[in-house]
DNA sequence: TGCAAATAAATTGCGCACAATCTTTCTTGC
DNA sequence: GCAAGAAAGATTGTGCGCAATTTATTTGCA
């Protein structure tokens, strides 16, 4: 009866459905390097700036230390990052790209580029669906309970 | 260097933070029936058509058995689905809508109409969203791979 | 100064996702 | 009819993703 409720017409599903054919797409070039999509999108973020913290990492990524702390120890396992207690504050760890982390650009830019020609699509429509599924972001983000449920 | 490898401008992460925003956004709602989010686009997927086999749904949603075994179970056991042995073909399971789960459908309504009045976005941009991200999921699926790779 | 509250990570537990494998049942080619 | 292969689903194992809790450290404030 309610059309609207039809699979095909949720935006969500879209994106859920389009997210996993995004890190499917990613899947097997990042294995070769021993790189799950989430450790690749944690580089990117090392990439820009070296050192940052778990917590920047989880601001950045939307991901919390129960997501993080062991991805970020595999990775130190994998020789590609190296994990440092903050000197001023033993609380804080900081994630800093060994040498090998660093020599793993150029393949991940490799990686990308490829990618990026597989999909048949304009770079319009791509930034047309950069820029709505970064609004969709923070549109939806803060949650419906706390902003207005009281009543 | 190479500014294309920036994190926001990367279409696969917006749309990777996306939808868990998505499904973030449905979670405490959802929780309060006791789902989850994939076991509501199950039902979606069900209340559009009942008595879909374990791989009808695979196919729909892009899941595997290894993901909707489980989660049917837990849906069965829930009181929400039912699992039957196909008659005419032993190795087939088909999933049927119980009554509470039939029941459930205008509750996820009321939920699915709360949440798209609390996302600022227009009618217009959530249907472009909507579909370029399908676009992508067909643009992308296919595997690099097996397309063009063997050069 | 001292102690409660806040903060940063780590840990635990559960439910996806998905690859790989296994079991059961069906289809087929003969 | 029967053996080989295919197909459907279940199982196992790994890595997220996230809530809830725990531990360690720092901050704030009486």
């Amino acid at each position: 009866m309610q059309e609207d409720q039809r699979l095909d017409r949720q935006v969500c599903f879209a994106l859920y459905a389009a997210a996993r054919t995004a890190t499917a797409a990613y899947r097997d070039a990042l294995a070769e390097l021993g790189l799950t999509y989430t450790q690749y999108v944690t580089l990117l973020a090392l990439w820009e700036r070296d050192g940052r913290t778990v917590s920047e990492l989880g601001t950045l990524l939307h991901l919390d230390s129960g997501t993080l702390s062991p991805l970020l120890k595999r990775l130190a396992a994998h020789g590609v990052v190296e994990r440092r207690r903050d000197e001023t504050d033993e609380r804080r760890v900081s994630i800093h790209l060994t040498e090998a982390g660093h020599a793993m650009r150029e393949q991940v830019e490799a990686i990308q580029r490829r990618l990026r020609e597989h999909v048949d699509m304009t770079d319009e429509e791509l930034a047309t669906l950069r820029e709505l599924a970064h609004r969709f972001t923070g549109a939806a983000a803060p949650t419906p309970t706390t902003q207005g449920a009281s009543q």
